[in-house]
DNA sequence: GTGAAAGCGCTAACAA
DNA sequence: TTGTTAGCGCTTTCAC
């Protein structure tokens, strides 16, 4: 009774000696009979649950974790979370690790390599058992990454990867996907396209380039090289790659977007410019908003499995976690489907052309 | 050299120590030089910081949040994640958090009560400094929210809050805008009004109704029993609350859905049966998507201030805790904004209402 | 079945 | 300016 009274400096943070002093008998038990342990006999069991409830204990994972050299938790890196992209596959992992009674911690770069860093540090620093990173589309330092693998620490890379050996993949099949987009474009019957692309140093501009000429190639295409714009995947990315599009004074007949938000920036250029999807131009983009289907008009999209990329980014961090020794590599890859609505599933813009050209 | 050769488990994590063993000093001028403690000379702390680096330290958050007694860690709990709504306010409260170096532990409920308790409790555990909660559909049980409170561990509540005394929250002025949303159509000559609403017993349900009787009130029209609908904030909601309306064969001029989400449902339900928006029935919505204006037709809608009530929820929550003694719970409410696209701009449903009505 | 001792990596108070 | 001593709350041997 009198042998310990401890001030509980900030709040009251019940502890495992509370409870153990409570019913004289030592921490160990304590410890032991709230994990389960074999050890402990169930009348012991119950009643020192009946206690903890009783007194609101809340096991310290700080504790818990230094002591036990793990933390449960897996990191996550993404370059936004406001894009229904990066939502929905956020909420394949967090579905995926609540199963696996998994704690994630989640943080976002804002596509913005220098605080990318930083957040890798940080969950470093927490010590979280594994790592999921999609990379900011300005990442070219690598060496980090290097770093956290030399450590032992999972580290599985998702849609945005880097060129790298050693390392999980999680991706959807950018390739194929740009390719199936382009090659229904071309059998519908366009000719004169664009295409609105990332950055090539990153891997789904570079793959969604690959596909879109690949296309082009196979079926003896001709490409315009002032039709193919480089540029980041927002918005405004969109928008301006539009307009320069449009500057170049000859425009083509159907622009292939690169991300979803790069065509709703095409919808927002040809609005200011008074020219009507898919009558001037017709669009067509890889990856979905979750409401394609009512905008006006209606966007067809290749279509990635987006939640299912989280789950699988997850259960490859923790397949590695769980044999850390014999780490072998993977490499997923998603299949993607082309999702037809009202643009691109027929030649409109052609005929049309003259008139846009006559402005 | 030979004092201790520990063998290091899993990977390898550096240590105080192995910094202090390799400069010949002791931990706690390796623990004060790397935190920039005045007591130790530049000289030393370079040299510090140095070896560091060269190992690649990475302090264990674990160790240091257990010595500090604090985890400079907030978490945070949502009902759902892909959704703009949420999407754009968990943005804000990063932006804040990274601003002020504290990091983020963020889960979501999937508006399930259960899982939410059991977000509360891990966070808890992590002995986070403070949480920001925004309820789940489903949560009745308000008792685990006393316990944090006397625990002295600062909780903000918002967008979804609970009736109760002693905590902070941060809400959009969800009457005023759902009044001024439903006195816009009143004042441009809508009568017949339906309210595809939320459940009465969340906040925001319950004030977006307010409003909306407010202004029927005010303005002295009538509220037809059979055009106030309650249900969830989902686009099934919405779906199903529309196709209710159908159901009493009576269709309204216009609809006002209590969230985006629930708004789109009616846009499916209305495709559906070959209904035309807003020729048929008209329609606004509390909230916004993001590229509303690109819908078919453009959606005019009461806009919140999401990105801003995240920030704030995180600022009144960090306050709180630099004054946990002397709290005083606040209550803020941000203020709203109608936007008119083409949606609910004239009256138009009202003369084709017969023909809704001879199908 | 239970407990004592040691230690996880760090910080805070106090000496030197 | 630097180091010593004690923990933070928990888990993990290993002895009883």
């Amino acid at each position: 009774m009198s042998q310990k009274q401890k001030t509980h400096p900030r709040g009251f943070q019940i502890t495992l000696e509370d409870i153990a002093n409570r019913l004289g008998v030592s921490k160990v038990t304590v410890s032991k009979a709230l994990r389960g342990h074999p050890d402990i006999s169930a009348g012991m069991v119950k009643k020192i649950k009946t206690v903890a409830l009783e007194l609101g204990y809340y096991p310290n994972f700080m504790a818990r974790n230094l002591s036990s050299q793990k933390s449960n938790t897996i990191g996550v890196i993404v370059p936004k979370i406001a894009h229904h992209f990066f939502a929905s596959v956020i909420e394949g992992i967090y579905d995926a690790a609540f199963q696996r009674n998994y704690e994630i911690i989640l943080t976002v770069s804002q596509e913005n390599a220098e605080r990318e860093l930083q957040h890798v540090n940080s969950l470093l620093s927490m010590r979280v058992d594994g790592l999921i990173l999609s990379l900011s589309q300005q990442t070219k330092d690598y060496s980090v990454f290097h770093t956290i693998r030399d450590k032992g620490i999972p580290l599985t890379f998702m849609d945005r990867v880097p060129k790298l050996d050693g390392f999980n993949t999680v991706v959807a099949d950018d390739r194929a996907g740009a390719f199936a987009a382009v090659e229904h474009a071309i059998n519908i019957g366009y000719r004169e396209i664009a295409h609105l692309g990332g950055y090539l140093h990153t891997n789904i501009g570079n793959e969604r380039s690959r596909g879109f000429l690949d296309a082009m190639k196979q079926y003896g295409v001709q490409v315009n090289p002032d039709w193919v714009v480089r540029g980041g995947f927002d918005e405004t990315d969109g928008y301006k790659g539009f307009m320069k599009l449009h500057e170049t004074g000859r425009l083509p007949e159907l622009v292939f977007a690169v991300t979803f938000p790069v065509a709703l920036g095409v919808y927002r250029a040809m609005k200011e410019l008074g020219l009507k999807i898919p009558k001037d131009v017709d669009l067509i983009c890889f990856g979905n908003s979750g409401l394609n289907q009512f905008l006006d008009p209606p966007m067809s999209y290749i279509d990635q499995p987006t939640y299912e990329l989280g789950q699988k980014a997850f259960e490859l961090t923790l397949e590695n976690l769980q044999r850390r020794d014999q780490f072998v590599p993977q490499h997923i890859k998603l299949p993607t489907r082309l999702v037809l609505c009202e643009t691109c599933t027929k030649k409109t813009a052609g005929q049309k052309k003259v008139r846009a050209l006559q402005r």
